[in-house]
DNA sequence: TTGAAAGCGATACCAC
DNA sequence: GTGGTATCGCTTTCAA
């Protein structure tokens, strides 16, 4: 017995007012009496009423929700980023659609496409690859949170961290603690033969300050097809039989660092003191992680912030001060760098 | 400059035929041309036609996008489930609208009045606590998932692992590896006093048959208003403080099992000698500790598939001929019980 | 093979 | 204060 949706044509037929009359009570519109506004709200309560989002939407042409795709939601550094932009989005009255891509460029233009029909207000697309699938011939608001890649023109944004800082300050905290053979390991983006070599020239720019030279050889970049933290434990367990020495590892994420950590231990390395270790993201891997990770907190509430806002903004049809919003980053260091435990 | 977005009336129009000829050739309802149908596809695919999916949903009532609730998406268990689920539905042509309600019954009902009016086809509640915040009178087909307490009775059904079988396998691996006193640690439920005890059944049959005497200081449960890997750490180094012997953990999930092997780690304790522990989910947590986390493999995939199977019955109007299904589990065994390696 | 028109549910303008 | 009516974009009879 498919329970008839009620709408406010039902109720106004008991209120024995107008349609637009129940509109107007139900969205505080002004223009009515107390009396029917009790009445009105009194029935659609005992009636269960819902309005019905696809007529308002159609009327409206505006959904009030929003569209945060991420590569990867099991990845804890994405799905607390993906938590924290939902948060403060359903705070504004936005509700938030959250999808999966896999970092599959195919699922992504699907997705987007999907997206379009059902007309959400805006994307935020967060942890993206070089190129942005957002066809800009879309008219849609567009964030893009800790994207690497560069940016169309039209009604977008970008907030992340300062990359290039980011890997700089890394390899600085390795090289503070006398590491001289730093390897750079990355499973996500190849940095070293990408077109954005942001996250390469934080690296690089280290060493020369300090007079290391560049070896090729410590550059260690997966196919990424699979599980990251798998990845990274191969990459690793590859320099180890070339035999090559290095003292240190730059981990372009945490589970990187934590697959690296893993293999190190396996192959009795003593991490923290042979080789030093710093990850990237500051999440539940590197904490947990024994020896703790040393890593960078990359304040993801504060990339949501400025998001959110930046969005809202869009939205509203307002220009924006700053259409490059960058987040500072500190460096957390644990076990892995310190020593200490383990 | 907001393009104004293409309908099938301005295809119409440019095509010379009337809307309900476009509207049938883009849905493939047969009755036109060939020559229509080519001239009608070239001109909406030149004019960048995305059909209006709030109009299409309010026509039809459908949205063909179901709704996914679940308690945190930053748990790997769960949001592997979320994602086995998503795909699958993704398989079946329906969206997924993924909703983190964070346990918080206040933000459980906010969405799922939410949904409701979204028109939802369908809801999966993965991972619920108790009472379902879903009230039957919203006439929509729910597939609990993993979800330990009991059911409403209209269009819903129920995948789940047997938990008192699962509980009882944890607790005989114990028991088979010589440990006689077993603590039961639990951060999300709380297992002992409530109302569905089947997860303690399984734990207090099992020591039952072994002759073992049920202690009541052995149960651990947090407020769960925390994190849960700190949580647990904080549960069993009470335990060690009051100096209560016991030589095994039964930890109700992954992260749980995790926050206990650090623990007791840090504290000096051998794990998988002195102190052996098994955690249930085989979620990350558990494969990337070191000593490597046993724990129970609950075939996440076979719940996706039959909560999904399952969904498309209800909505389909069939009746189901199991509204209880059950997935078998696995006993996985790593160092924490084998007393290897670590 | 094609088209005219009704209707899904809500909003908003403009009369009354 | 209140109500009639057009409208959003699409699907679906029913006629032609």
């Amino acid at each position: 017995m498919p329970k008839r949706t009620v709408s406010i044509y039902d109720i106004a037929k008991l209120a024995g007012v107008s349609a637009a009359t129940v509109s107007n009570v139900l969205n505080d519109k002004g223009g009515f009496s107390k009396a029917t506004k009790e009445r009105i709200l009194a029935i659609a309560h005992e009636q269960g009423y819902v309005a019905n989002f696809a007529a308002k939407s159609l009327r409206e042409s505006s959904t009030k929700t929003i569209a945060l795709l991420t590569p990867d939601v099991s990845n804890d550094f994405f799905s607390n980023l993906v938590l924290a932009v939902e948060g403060r989005l359903r705070t504004a009255g936005y509700a938030s659609y959250i999808c999966n891509t896999a970092s599959d460029p195919e699922r992504e233009s699907h997705y987007v496409r999907d997206l379009v029909a059902k007309q959400v207000d805006g994307i935020v697309y967060i942890g993206g690859a070089t190129r942005s699938p957002i066809d800009v011939t879309f008219d849609l608001p567009v964030i893009h949170i800790d994207h690497t890649g560069s940016l169309g023109t039209k009604r977008e944004a970008h907030v992340s961290n300062d990359f290039t800082s980011l890997t700089n300050d890394m390899t600085e905290t390795l090289v503070s603690h006398g590491c001289r053979n730093i390897a750079l390991v990355s499973v996500s983006a190849t940095v070293y033969q990408s077109e954005d070599r942001s996250l390469y020239a934080g690296y690089s720019q280290c060493l020369a300050r300090h007079g290391i030279s560049f070896d090729e050889d410590l550059m260690l970049e997966g196919p990424h097809k699979q599980a990251s933290i798998d990845e990274a434990a191969e990459l690793v367990g590859g320099l180890l039989d070339t035999g090559r020495p290095f003292d240190g590892v730059v981990a372009l994420g945490d589970r990187v660092a934590l697959g690296v950590v893993n293999t190190l231990k396996r192959r009795g390395v003593n991490v923290g003191h042979d080789v030093r270790v710093i990850g990237m993201d500051d999440s539940i891997y590197s904490r947990i992680s024994t020896p703790a990770i040393s890593t960078v907190n990359r304040h993801t509430d504060e990339m949501a912030a400025h998001g959110v806002n930046a969005l809202l903004s869009l939205i509203a049809g307002e220009e924006l001060a700053e259409y490059h919003i960058i987040v500072p980053h500190e460096v957390v260091e644990r076990a892995t760098t310190l020593g200490i435990g383990g």
